[in-house]
DNA sequence: CTGAAAGCGCTTACAG
DNA sequence: CTGAAAGCGCTTACAG
């Protein structure tokens, strides 16, 4: 059936060499190479000797064995990612980059799966990765919500990812949905808008909540009163059109703040059918920044941007701080997660989202 | 600094039951518990010893242990995938996902890593894969081209995923560009177009060369004479906007084959500016089928779809079929891996387009 | 039909 | 300063 197994060489019986060749061939114990090869030969083999092993273990082309050293020390270096279900939302898989940067970098690996939301496969996953003695998980979730950490987890420890533990036990990084709310609105405000609607949405998950909550303390902030009347709940399969009519005919507001980036099209929409202009009569922001929706439509739309690579990155850090301790990842810096503001509650970290400036804010 | 290491336990001595543990238990030696774990028991073991090795395997919940069945057998059943840069495009990362689903249903997993595009780090990175004994790789790349293998992958068997070998080497399995763009340009014609645009990208990557090469099999299988002045070079970032224009104002078009849906975007604002009406006047369709483009624009987008996640399901098929034979393969078979024809040359599969329908085309 | 023994490559006390 | 030995959990000839 698959032709080329015959022209590609499979090569198991390939060997990699080993301490024990080493040690043959530099005249000492297999010990004492691997005191060499692991950097504590320091008052314990005498300078000659370390300096004939390294240079043999290099010459030779020695890299050392990761499976034998887990099975010794119970230590793998790897760490098991799990999602619910990669990339409903392009760019989610940025979490994925994140954290494989981070663990590349603090020298761990990632071993991948995916659960399709299905509790007895992510079980079974789960075990598969626990055979493979991972030393830790990240759970990572598509979007922000409360999670129950699944019992199979209990004993290896682990941060959630683009999600908080309902129970508020296991360390949570997510987006800070309400400083999120509260930068768009307050990014209006300083734009000179005063009365500004809140296209939201009509289904009560965690952002939608937390947004508001922002948008009402960038209002009061400011002194503008709080209008029940100016928050519009959406859904984008069902009353997104109309909404999105009713705010131009009867709300009439000089800003728009739009849960997301496929909202803030019905918006476009509306506006271009009644010869509104964004960025010139009304002032749009929204988040998300889909590039295809944000830089697409006309004008361009301001948004805030979900921290997906630098979540990845920061749950990687925190996971690797709990098995390693803090020294282990006090030099991991990377340049993306450094635009983060870090708000520590306990175990939770919630990152900002950055804002990135496009046209559709009246200047 | 992570508070939270203090509240979360971390139980690295915990130690899952053995081998060792169930032959105490159940009064056997460790080889016979072995050879029942492994199903290998026929003839050899006595079918009253067989079981109650398996009641008290079940009892203390043993899982085996897959470090050191692979220090041992220096074979991991894991599997690294490399890419390139993940999720550049969005839902490219649905290979992953073929890729995890297919593995999980062999009893393989997955040690994922990302090269950014970087032959320093890419060789880091493999190298890394390899200690941890991978029995073989999958070369995934973000867009089809012509890619050298690197040589670090040498001896270890190889697929590659959504690229070609350019050594014509290394099994390869990408979208079948060529019959994409038959497919897409055969739609047309089915419309009724006689006069059709390929809006094409000026940008000479192999998607380019394959799909004019279709659109131009399927003018000739329809008796309509090929015109190169129907053929627009098109860039995103320079003259989408002027060549747009061109198409409609000089060569007048009755059907638009888009090179991919950002593509379209521009097509779709030249008609709108100039009241031509999609889907009535005019028949639109192209390729990717990004959602966010071809469900928001009006009239929503006819496209093919990019074979993302069957591209990485049938890679690991063919990996595997390598690794353990063509019967450890033959039990596979997922719902949406049938949709996918397969066309063999060798060892290059091209996987067939879907086309979804929608309403830019004239009916 | 069952067990004793060796060994995969490594690390870690321990002895000298 | 260096080496002999045990052992991580498993599999695989081999002997009986």
């Amino acid at each position: 059936m698959v032709q080329s197994s015959v022209r590609q060489r499979v090569n198991r019986s390939k060997r990699l060499v080993s301490i024990k060749d080493i040690a043959k061939e530099a005249g000492v114990s297999v010990c004492t190479v691997s005191l060499v090869m692991n950097n504590k030969d320091h008052n314990r083999v005498s300078k000659a000797v370390a300096q004939k092993i390294r240079a043999t273990a290099e010459n030779m082309g020695y890299k050392p064995n990761s499976v034998a050293r887990t099975l010794r020390t119970n230590k793998s270096n790897a760490l098991g990612f799990v999602t619910d279900e990669i990339a409903t939302t392009p760019y989610a898989s940025k979490v994925l980059e994140g954290a494989q940067d981070a663990a590349s970098k603090l020298g761990y690996i990632l071993l991948t799966t995916n659960t399709n939301n299905d509790a007895e496969l992510e079980n079974q996953e789960i075990s598969a990765l626990l055979r493979y003695n991972v030393d830790g998980f990240l759970y990572a979730m598509m979007f922000h919500r409360k999670v129950d950490i699944p019992e199979v987890l209990e004993g290896s420890p682990t941060v959630v990812v683009d999600s908080e533990d309902a129970a508020g036990r296991v360390p949570s990084v997510y987006p800070d949905d309400e400083l999120a709310g509260y930068d768009a609105t307050d990014r209006l405000i300083k734009a000179g808008c005063r009365r500004i609607v809140y296209y939201g949405s009509a289904t009560p998950i965690v952002a939608q909540g937390q947004r508001l909550t922002g948008y009402r303390r960038a209002l009061a902030e400011a002194g503008i009163p709080f209008d029940d009347a100016l928050v519009v709940e959406v859904s984008e399969f069902t009353n997104a059109d109309d909404e999105a009519a009713r705010v131009f005919d009867e709300i009439k507001p000089d800003g728009i703040f739009c849960f997301n980036d496929v909202r803030a099209t019905f918006i476009y929409e509306a506006a271009r059918e009644r010869g509104v202009r964004i960025g010139a009569d009304v002032s749009v922001i929204s988040i998300d920044n889909q590039p295809f929706i944000t830089n697409v439509i006309k004008p361009s739309l301001t948004t805030l941007e979900l921290p997906h690579y630098e979540m990845g990155f920061e749950a990687v850090r925190q996971l690797v701080a709990i098995l390693d301790g803090d020294k282990a990842v006090a030099d991991l810096e990377s340049d993306r997660s450094m635009a983060v503001q870090r708000q520590r509650d306990g175990s939770k970290t919630a990152l900002r989202c950055r804002i990135i400036e496009r046209d559709s804010i009246v200047s």
